[in-house]
DNA sequence: AATGAATGAGGCTTCATTCAT
DNA sequence: TATGAATGAAGCCTCATTCAT
C-alpha cells in the first residue's frame, strides 16, 4: 500500500518545509534573528511542530550546517573534476572554497561559527553527525592530493594530513575577509587568497613527493 | 593635588573590576552566560555602573577582546626575543600562538568568536580600535619575517602578506583542535599542527628568498 | 465541533482580561504606573501572554483609547436619542461629554493624553484605526447637526467641519478643568461649560442656517 | 560692592544655560529624549549642579513652559498691538496662537502637554506660578474683549469668562492638527480654525454686546 | 501528527536622584 | 558652589520549550 510511502514522502517534505524557512530568515535577516517562532510562521506550520522534527534548535541548525557542507562537497567535487592536473586540482579546490565563501556566505558562516562558537558545542551525537559530512570534503582534498593513486598506510596517513592542513589554511585565510576593511585595507584578498594557498600546495607537494607521491 | 590622580586611578580600577568579573564569568561559564546583570553581579556593582565604563555590551566584550590580543602578543613578543635566529623565531611563533590557544583558551575562542561570528559586527570604530591591536600581533609576525633588515617598500608589502598569509594559517589550524574528537581522532593535533606551520615556513622562506630576504 | 468556537472565544476573554488589568491599573495609579509587567501581574499572566494578545505598549494603550472613544460614542447616542429637538440635542450631546469627562476621567486622559502627547504618536495603521473610532463620535455630532435631513454634497462638507469645531470646542473646554484650582478659582466649571456651549451652538446654526439647514 | 551682584548675574547665566540646553535637546529631540543627564551634558555642567538650580526635572520643565507662555504672551501682545479695531484684534490673536503653534511647535506641545498629561501634575505651588504666566495670556485676550473700555464688576466677570471659552476654543482647535493625517484628511486645518474661530467670536460679541460692551 | 497558547526568566538599557568629595 | 560616580529599580520585549487539545 502507498499510505506508508506518502506518509514517509510528506514526512520529508516537512522537513524541508522547515528547514527552508530557517535558511530563508538566516540569509535574510541573519544568525540573531532566526527564531522558532519565527521559522514557524515562515514554515506556515506550528511551533509545537517544529519539535516534531527536530528535537531542538541545535539540531535545526546542525541540519543548515551539514546542507552548507554538502552544497560545499558538490562545488570542490567539480572543481575535482574540471581540473586537468594535480596540481591544478589544488588550486582550483582552493578556487572552489573561495567561491563558496562568497556565493554561499551565510552557510560559510554557518560552519565557521560552529566551528568557533565555544558554546554552541552541538552534543556528541550530533557532531559526529556533522563531521562526517567534514569528512566527504576532506576526502575530496586527500583525492586531489592522492592524485588516483594506490596509497600504503603510511602514505594515507600522511595524505591525510595533508589534506587537514591544507583544508585549515583555507579556512584560516577565508576568515581573513572579516578584516577587509580593517586590517586588510589596501591588500587585494582574492590575491592573497591565491597566494597563501599556492605557497601551501608547493609546501605539500614537496612533502608528498618526499613520500613517493609525485604530483 | 592628589585628588585629582587618585579618582582618575580608581577609575581604572573600577573598569579593570568590571573586565575581571566579566572575564571570569566568561571563562567559568561560556561566552552565552556573560550577561550584564551578571557581570555587575559578579563585580558587585550596579548595573547602571557597568554602563559609566562601557557604553555597551558590545564595547564591554571588544575590551576582553583586546586583553587577549594583548596578551597573545606579549606571548608571541617573549618567543621572539627568546629565539636564535629567523628560523626558529617563525616556529616559536607558532608554538607560542599554540601555547595561548592552550594556556588562555578562553581568550583564544574570544578572539576566533569574533573573528568568524557574523552577527557580532562591532561598529566600524570599534572594529578600528580592536584590529589595531591585532596589528600589534602582525607585526611581531612581520618584524620575524624580516629578520631585522631595511626593507623597501616592495619588501614591505611582501613581507606584511606573508604575515597574513602565516598567521591566518595558525589561526585556521588551531580552529582545527574543535574537531579533535571526530574528524582528527586518531591524529596528534600538536603534531599535525607543527607540521602544518613548518610547512608553511618553508614555503614563505622561499618566498621572501625570491625578493631578497634571505632568513 | 464546538472546540474551535470555544478557543476563539477564550482568546476573546483573555484579552479582556488583559485590558481590564490595565484598565485597572490606569485609573488607579495613573498613566505613567502602567508597565507592562504591572498589567501582567494584575492580569495573572505571564508577560509573554501580553505580547501574543498586543503586539506591544501602544497596541495595548491604543485599545484602552479605543474603549474609551466607543464608551463616549454610546453616552453621546444616547444623548442624542433623548433629545427632543436639534438645539437641544447639541446641548445634551455637550453635556453628554461632560459626564463622560467626570464619571469616565480616566478614559477621558487617555483620549486628551494621545490627542496631544508630542512622542507618543502612534504608528500611521494604528493612528488610523483609532481615528475611525472618533470618527463615530463625530459622526453623531454631524446627525445632531443635520437633523435627520438628506444633504447635498455641499452641505456635507459644513456640516462636517461645523461638527470638528464643536467637538474641538467642547475638548478644549473640558481640558480647561485642569486649572480649576488655579485659573479657575472663583469659576462655576459647569456654567461656565455650558455656556461656551451654547455661545458656540447659537454659531453654528446661524451657520447652518446660511446654508439651508434649520435646526 | 560687586562680588555679590556678580555671583547673582553667574547664577541666572548658569540657569539659562541649563534652559538652554534642555530646550535644545527637547527640540531636536523631542520630549522623551530629556534626560537629566543629557540636559547636564549638553550644559556641560554636572548633574549634580543641575539640582542646584532647580529642584527636580519638572521645576526644570515647567521653567520651560514659563518660556513658552510667555513668548506666547509676546506674539499674542503684539497682535493686538497691530490691530485695528476689537473685532479684527480678536482675530489676529487666534492667528498668533495658530502661528505660534506652528512657528514654535515644541513650545505649544509642551504646554499642551502639560495641560493634558494626567501624571505630569505639578504640586500646587509650581502650578500657581505657572498659572500666573497663563493668567498674562488670558489678560490680553480679556483686554481685547474689553476693548480698552472700563468695566464693572460684573462685566469684568463676563469677559473674564468669555476670554476663558474663547482660549479653550483655540487651544482645542489646535489640537486638532495632530489628527491632520487622519480625522482631518481633506480638510484645510487653517482654515477650518479660521471658520471655528469666527464664529466663535460673532457669538461671544453678542453675548458682550448683551451686557453693554459693544465692539 | 499537529496545534498554538502559555510560560517567565532573562536580555539590555535608561533614569532621576544622591552624596562624598 | 560644583562635581560626577554610583545606584538599582524599572522599563520593554524575546525566546526556546511544553503540553493540553
Amino acid at each position: 500500500m502507498g499510505a506508508r510511502e506518502r506518509r514517509e514522502r510528506e514526512k520529508v517534505e516537512r522537513r524541508n518545509q522547515i528547514l527552508d524557512a530557517a535558511r530563508g530568515i538566516l540569509f535574510n535577516e541573519g544568525m540573531a534573528a532566526v527564531s522558532m517562532n519565527q521559522i514557524a510562521a515562515a514554515a506556515e506550520l506550528s511551533v509545537g511542530t517544529l519539535y516534531l522534527y527536530f528535537k531542538n534548535k541545535e539540531e535545526l541548525f546542525a541540519a543548515l550546517q551539514q546542507e552548507g557542507l554538502d552544497l560545499l562537497e558538490q562545488m570542490m567535487d567539480s572543481a575535482f573534476e574540471r581540473s586537468q592536473n594535480d596540481h591544478e586540482r589544488l588550486e582550483l579546490m582552493a578556487l572552489a572554497y573561495l567561491e563558496f565563501s562568497e556565493l554561499h556566505r551565510k552557510y560559510f558562516d554557518i560552519i565557521s561559527y560552529f566551528l568557533t562558537s565555544p558554546e554552541m558545542m552541538f552534543p556528541q551525537d550530533l557532531k559526529v553527525e556533522i563531521d562526517s559530512h567534514g569528512d566527504h570534503v576532506l576526502a575530496i582534498v586527500g583525492r586531489a592530493l592522492a592524485g588516483g593513486r594506490e596509497l600504503d598506510a603510511e602514505q594515507r596517513r600522511s595524505v591525510r594530513r595533508c589534506s587537514l592542513v591544507y583544508w585549515s589554511t583555507l579556512q584560516g585565510m577565508l576568515m581573513l575577509r572579516k578584516l577587509k576593511e580593517t586590517m586588510l585595507v589596501g591588500e587585494d584578498f582574492e590575491q592573497l587568497y591565491r597566494f597563501g594557498c599556492q605557497r601551501m600546495i608547493c609546501a605539500l607537494e614537496k612533502e608528498l613527493r618526499a613520500i613517493g607521491i609525485e604530483l
